[in-house]
DNA sequence: GACGACATTTGGTCGGACAAATAAACGCAA
DNA sequence: TTGCGTTTATTTGTCCGACCAAATGTCGTC
């Protein structure tokens, strides 16, 4: 029997300060990359060396690699050892890729808000910048909505319409958040949705959108991007109801 | 010492059917959610109960908990146990932070008119759900900005209030966004202010935002608010020209 | 019935052990 | 010397049992 008898080695649990000691090696493993200036491809040390190294066991090690590769930052092969990768976008996708579980109600509720305050928000900059170019491409772009497609590519178009429609804004860090937000706005956008719906409602929705873009009307413009992106939220209801 | 010498329990190493066991623990998990219907806030059994049930050992599990945490799809609570969240969204914006953009005069240009959108374009959101304690601790946290501090803490309450404002529209999506903007938006506001500015300028600034809040004054809390965040601008407009 | 001491439960950590995979060293033959 | 198959050593993957600290439940006392 291995007992812990020695009080050098016995310790400590959950360090009060730090939080948890496998938050604190997946802090040190990031430090050591940074320090060491490891770029993506370089291998860490081992399990082993980590270790002793961060005074840690090698479960509370495995468990930070688990971390460290959930969030797409390190490639675990075994012999190998672990290499330093860059896969967060990819990971940001498989987040949302867990068909047991889906969005949130108040995830979709919280996604819908932020997009009508950017979308419908910003009605008077979307306005002033709008060139003939961005209608053309929003048409364009609305235009293969109403082709045949599975609900994975439509949703993709249907995204691609809005990001565009923000792209107007020529703001880089709008448009870095939605891309970000990209994977939960397709599982939005489908929910509901069958292939047909995509080829009637929301290819009209946004047809009325770009008429009042066209127009130069800024409330038909807000009321038709809003009622739009309502009709998400009507279909979120229905399919919950029809679960309970 | 204890040693394997029982082949019955002997076991097999890494399932080479269906890729690691840790990987099947997640699977399974994640199939006896949507199995059991479980919801968000609902509790998963033990790792003792899931270690049994699924034929693993505690480590193994643990590390699947940890990329179910790490997905943010479970919350681990000692002696409480796992329960089923949501913060994929989060984690997602997380997996984008470590991300150290330069603020270039496009960046403080875009973010800024970020904020504006965030802020003063919710101005409706924020009217309908104020309270008073939202009042008390706008008005507590800015009271820490007239007292001293060094540029780096100072710069930390004006964030913190900006953040308590965004806070009442109660939208996880649009705080997560704030929180992974929180070192730009902090060097946005130390550029071309002084320790001074902050116990002067700032804090008046942000009184008569809570001003307006106060007498539930719309128009007169989204011009204190644009102006509160244009004056970021002019100051870093004098910045630059004074390096050029 | 209220309150405090004790036992139980549960996640967090540790150390050790074995299995499997593979890189690296080695040996042998052409 | 070179090429190729074999052996060895290293490393990750998994499992086991144990202890700790904290939260919870239980029970006895007053």
């Amino acid at each position: 029997m291995a007992l812990n008898t020695d009080e050098s080695i016995v310790s400590l649990g959950t360090d009060p300060a730090n939080g948890s000691a496998v938050d604190a090696v997946v802090r040190q493993i990031r430090e050591l990359i940074a320090e060491a200036g490891l770029k993506v491809g370089d291998n860490l040390p081992t399990e082993r060396e980590l270790c002793a190294q961060f005074n840690a066991s090698r479960n509370t090690v495995r468990e930070a690699m688990r971390i460290l590769k959930a969030y797409g930052l390190a490639d675990v092969r075994p012999k190998i050892g672990a290499t330093i990768t860059d896969n967060r976008m990819s990971r940001a996708f498989e987040l949302f890729s867990f068909n047991t579980m889906e969005v949130s109600r108040k995830t979709f509720q919280d996604v819908q808000a932020f997009r009508d305050l950017l979308e419908v928000g910003s009605v008077e900059q979307i306005f002033n910048r709008l060139t003939d170019l961005d209608l053309d491409d929003l048409h364009r772009i609305n235009g293969q909505l109403s082709e045949n497609h599975d609900l994975q590519e439509a949703s993709e178009i249907d995204f691609a319409f809005h990001v565009r429609l923000v792209s107007i804004l020529d703001n880089a860090a709008i448009l870095d958040v939605y891309k970000v937000m990209k994977p939960v706005i397709l599982r939005i956008m489908q929910k509901g949705k069958t292939r047909r719906t995509f080829k009637t409602e929301t290819f009209s929705e946004h047809e009325g959108v770009l008429e009042a873009l066209s127009a130069r009307d800024r409330l038909a413009f807000q009321y038709r991007l809003r009622t739009h992106l309502m009709t998400g939220f009507r279909n979120f209801n229905d399919e919950m109801e029809a679960i309970a």
